[in-house]
DNA sequence: CAGAGTGTACGGCAATGCCGTATAGGCGGC
DNA sequence: GCCGCCTATACGGCATTGCCGTACACTCTG
């Protein structure tokens, strides 16, 4: 996995400001965002994931697999996805 | 403004595409979207509008600026910010 | 007039966006 | 058994963006 040693570094971060040991940082960014498990919540391969909301098929990949880490608009975009789908869908087929 | 050679240059590939003197492109993406409008229509500051929706105010200004073009994703945000600003703002809010 | 708020303009690097291709497992049909 | 289809992992690779920082101009207000 490729983002193991960044993981295995924040847990020691977070370890240490627990301790005492170091301050926490001014950016708390957990930026975590489990794509597959939204996706899935809606029964859609990432095919037709991409396809319903108007995503690269290749980029929803990059961001299940670890590669790349979708940035603040992403991020955004699939927590309003997750919490609202249809809404997001509607918008989406209302000009496209 | 920055992006009005691209959209002479759009528009006359247009003009060309009507009189049959080009061949449509395989891509089309008007890929236009008019970030301050969609701000201003909130009667937002740029600064308060990154603020309200959690985007960095460096993205909003080249978004506006036409240095940089939102991706996908960052479009159909912006889309469903134009359409729900409400909602969209519930959702940021609601978990950050 | 100093200072705060807003917006334009741009240098710059790391990182992502997005395309393509190779590989592999599950499944129904012939 | 074999083939084709769908789905998903993995990754090479380049153009482009994300995002930070700084400088400059204008307007309003104390």
């Amino acid at each position: 996995m490729a983002i193991e040693p960044e993981l295995v570094k924040s847990a020691n971060e977070a370890l240490a400001m627990a301790e005492g040991r170091l301050e926490p940082a001014a950016v708390f960014e957990p930026a975590t965002v489990d794509v597959a498990a939204i996706r899935k919540a809606q029964n859609l391969s990432q095919g037709r994931f991409a396809e319903r909301y108007g995503l690269p098929l290749s980029t929803i990949r990059d961001w299940e697999q670890g590669r790349r880490r979708p940035d603040r608009a992403a991020h955004l975009l699939l927590r309003l996805i997750e919490a609202e789908p249809d809404v997001v869908a509607r918008i989406l087929s209302s000009s496209e």
